[in-house]
RNA sequence: AGAGAGAUGGCUGAGUGGUUGAAAGCGGCGGUCUUGAAAACCGUUGUGGCCUUACGGUCACCGGGGGUUCGAAUCCCUCUCUCUCUGCCA
């Protein structure tokens, strides 16, 4: 969530940025005449606190002294009950205002490029070739059925569709890229964490998951858990409701899980195959940092995610979004494509993005430092957040890539010790 | 799932209605001493809101929420979590 302050203070920048990514901004102006109702209320009700809490002390030396303190009793009765009802309306005011912080995403910064749409996104770099073919390639889905490495059909049995079943070699080599991943991202410096995939609600808020996006959840009602859309949920919240030591920073963690999305809303030729699953697998990076580092970090992330598709000599891009197609929590985002040889298309297969301390600062996640004259403060750090990768997408452009005219897979050489097989053959 | 115990500041741990924001110890920071270090001694050491240029003032916070009271870490209700024992299960 954004900071009231800021919107306090500079609520010009607010709405610019605001309108930049083309937010309604006049939920600005309703936030301040709220805030400006709750510090009064605040002000108020703080004053009779420290009237209560004065006269509560001469009542205590009176008794002391077998002083009759009746009237004072009485009439902090009647200070009790104001304050009370003062207290009871500020948390209407607190609630209110909160509920609207809640849908307000973050700003923009100002190096993004301003646009209405995903029309408006810019590529910043295309590396690898695309693949030339003597025969018509087949897609992924072809591949897997031919292999019989991929079984949609039966995953659509177990759990409906949208749900794949990974089998024989296939499996194999899906577990073949999470250590391929997961050792790489360790040597970009993330220490690797193995999270629950199932969390709280308070989790979910402190990743501003909700309210916004709780429909697109998978909910287990009894327990009031959550399946995670991405190990973002669960990793950033290591840390929730802790301060960190500057000398530790940056934190960086990767980690493997399964990710769940419902996907209301979709169907049609998006969703076949694994171009759009309720099942996925991905290892997700986080950064923790000091805010002067947090663009600097962004590049190493998008640097980190790169690199694992270079490796696999895959086709890609990298494009950043426009200030209209960030995600709710990001102040500037990176997405890496890759390329799909026979949807002749670009799949995201990445999305690598500095949240500032958007979602630092509901889950309090902060550092300590001395200023100046040597006074301890506390100060949010920035967290970001990037796939490093996604399975799903990627396995369709491996497969659709290293395909032969017999319809078999060529397995990268990155891959092959993790496999211990080169080729996949029906 | 059943029975019991517990949740206090960075940590350990006192505190059961009125200078307790909270004893004490450890740790941290600063200082004295020392060539340096250790030891010893002295001082200091939570977070957030609001007011203030600043100094500072004030309010709130002892797991969360609610209640009793002039006044709550302390009493009552409730929820969550942790630990021990029993049951069930990977």
């Amino acid at each position: 969530m954004l900071d009231i302050k800021l919107i306090r203070d500079e609520t010009g920048f607010v709405k610019e940025r605001l309108k930049s990514r083309n937010e309604d901004d006049s939920v600005i102006d309703e936030l301040l005449s709220l805030d400006k109702i709750r510090l009064d209320l605040i002000h108020k009700s703080d004053s009779l606190k420290e009237k209560r809490n004065t006269v509560s002390d001469e009542i205590a030396v009176m008794k002391r002294n077998k002083q009759n303190a009746e009237d004072k009793i009485a009439e902090m009765k009647k200070v009790s009950d104001e304050i009370k009802s003062l207290d009871d309306e500020l948390k209407k005011y607190d609630e209110e205002i909160d509920l609207k912080l809640r849908y307000i995403p973050n700003l923009p910064d100002k190096s993004v490029p301003l646009g209405n749409s995903e029309k408006d996104n810019v590529e910043v770099g295309i590396k690898g070739e695309i693949k030339k073919f003597d025969f018509k390639p087949k897609d992924h889905i072809e591949l897997g059925k031919f292999l019989d490495i991929l079984d949609f059909e039966r995953g659509a049995k177990i759990s409906g569709s949208g749900f794949p079943l990974y089998k024989g070699k296939g499996a194999q080599l899906e577990r073949a890229l999470w250590n391929f991943m997961l050792d790489e991202q360790q040597k970009n410096g993330y220490r690797e964490v193995l999270t629950p995939v199932l969390v709280t609600r308070t989790s979910m808020e402190a990743a501003e998951k909700i309210p916004k996006f709780e429909d697109d959840m998978y909910h287990i009602s009894k327990d009031d858990l959550f399946a995670i859309p991405t190990a973002e949920v669960s990793i950033l919240n290591i840390h929730r409701d802790e301060i960190l030591k500057q000398e530790d920073l940056p934190v960086k963690y990767c980690g493997l899980t399964n990710c769940f999305r419902r996907e209301a809303g979709s169907y049609g030729k998006e969703t076949k195959g694994f171009l759009r699953v309720h099942q996925f697998n991905k290892v997700e990076l986080i950064t923790f940092c000091l805010p002067e580092n947090s663009y600097h970090e962004l590049g190493n992330m998008l640097k980190d995610a790169t690199g694992i598709l270079q490796k696999l000599d895959l086709y890609y891009r990298v494009i950043e979004l426009c200030t209209a197609d960030l995600g709710f929590a990001a102040s500037k985002c990176f997405d890496i494509e890759v390329w799909s040889h026979a949807e002749n298309k670009w799949l995201e297969t990445s999305s690598v993005s500095n949240c500032t301390d958007f979602q630092t600062r509901r889950a309090m996640i902060r550092y300590k430092y001395l200023t100046e004259n040597k006074k301890s403060r506390t100060e949010y750090l920035h967290a970001l957040n990037g796939s490093g990768l996604a399975t799903s997408r990627l396995m369709v452009a491996l497969l659709e890539a290293n395909q032969t005219k017999e319809g078999f897979v060529e397995i990268p050489r990155a891959l092959r010790s993790y496999t211990g097989f080169d080729i996949i053959r029906n």
